[in-house]
DNA sequence: CGACGCCTTGATCAACTTCAAATTTTGTGG
DNA sequence: CCACAAAATTTGAAGTTGATCAAGGCGTCG
């Protein structure tokens, strides 16, 4: 995949700013000509969206669609008397936007600070027409999002707040760059979210969250740097609590 | 859409066997041509499902893909503990099975009995490479399928077990054929599932489950006929206790 | 410095689970 | 069709987990 990339930069058919974006890998730009990557990128906007800021996408009528080039966007589902559940997180380069189909009542908020490339909705439409492979990497998108989905319901549903905590831990590692992680058994992480949204993500107080944090760097498992940057010391004791999966 | 049935029940080019099937309405049959489903009748096989077979689908390598025809299919996770989490339904005319993508750790079975229609994987793939349709039609589904999964993880995380059960007896009131139905406030309805299985569903205990059916039993909410069928006596107030939502 | 936001910790409480047992329903063979 | 066994459901009592309520610590920013 680092293919693509060492190709892009010897192709100056491939716009400079796409050689090398996230959206060139995996993303829906990777399935793209340099030709079709030169036509979009004469359409592009790119914003920097700061924490909490709502990102339109799910909203407006005739806005953008977008990559997300950097950063974490939560989708949260709110009920009338404040609750609040969220129900996924979007790491770079997820699309943000459904072409061709109504929006949900989902919110989708910038959990950090993030980086998206930005689309008029007619000429990603377009270009899904001419394209098939564009709607196949959606597709893909979207049944990965399903897949992460049902997973976290048995989060859920099924787990006890310790074995929730350890899971989100787990979660924000794997979406920890490889590069900087390895595969280490001692891994920095930065938490993208803060309690109370992680309580929101779990289905748990801010207080159990806190506790369970607690719970697991009494053990050992975890060390807290500061409040949003911690230490996995043993990555296997923390999936055996995560995961009595499969 | 009874459109369609119409059209197709005086078109000798729609084979006979696929004229008033359900797979015919949202299904992906309903994006094919009358040659293309003459086609791909040729190749397929309809088999009765019994109540807890497990529909291969999810497993076998070279195995099929399926239109449900009738009944209800339970999608569920397992940790190794014996803990379970239901994590989807499904209904007729849903299509089992992912082309071009590999299977996930789910497993699928008959939570009711069930009729489907079979085909050869190659089938299907050759369908869809050769017809966007098929496959913007199974995007779609899975969209529908990802919109559900976040529904439900909002009552799996922040919903009382009142509710829980609550917005279950809805969803099955929402897939119960609105010819039956009607938009009466007074539904009858069949529950797919047993007690256990509807605890697996809400992730509660089945005492708690059949604890809250009482509740909404000595509210008047519902009646209760055999265990298995159940009266909705004020279905605005059913949603009331359900959807603090939105 | 003081105010505010965020996080942690402690004490109490309520909801749901667990354990136990009774009751109803379903399936099977005679 | 009945008798009986097995499975599913309901109900009650006690126990646990996580929620709620309350207070205090820490870090940042004006």
């Amino acid at each position: 995949m680092s293919d693509k990339i060492l190709k892009d930069m010897d192709d100056f058919t491939v716009p400079f700013m796409c050689r090398s974006c996230k959206a060139r890998h995996g993303g829906i730009c990777s399935v793209l000509s340099p030709g079709q990557l030169s036509d979009l990128r004469k359409h592009i906007v790119k914003t920097e969206q700061k924490r909490n800021s709502v990102l339109n996408v799910m909203h407006d009528e005739q806005g953008t669609y977008s990559n997300i080039l950097s950063g974490v966007v939560k989708l949260s589902k709110l009920m009338s008397d404040g609750r609040q559940q969220i129900v996924g997180l979007q790491f770079a380069p997820d699309f943000l936007g459904r072409p061709f189909s109504s929006e949900t009542d989902i919110l989708a908020e910038a959990a950090t600070t993030v980086h998206i490339c930005s689309f008029p909705k007619n000429v990603i439409e377009d270009l899904i027409r001419r394209n098939p492979a564009v709607e196949r990497c959606l597709h893909e998108q979207h049944m990965k999002e399903l897949d992460e989905a049902r997973e976290w319901m048995l989060t859920l549903g099924r787990k006890t707040a310790l074995e929730k905590v350890a899971s989100f831990v787990l979660l924000i590692v794997s979406h920890t760059d490889p590069k900087i992680a390895g595969n280490k058994e001692k891994i920095e992480i930065g938490l993208p979210l803060k309690r109370a949204e992680i309580a929101d993500y779990l289905g748990l107080t801010i207080e159990t969250v806190s506790r369970q944090i607690t719970n697991l760097r009494k053990r050992g498992i975890i060390s807290v740097n500061e409040r949003r940057s911690i230490v996995v010391n043993d990555k296997k004791r923390l999936s055996a609590i995560a995961d009595q999966c499969e």
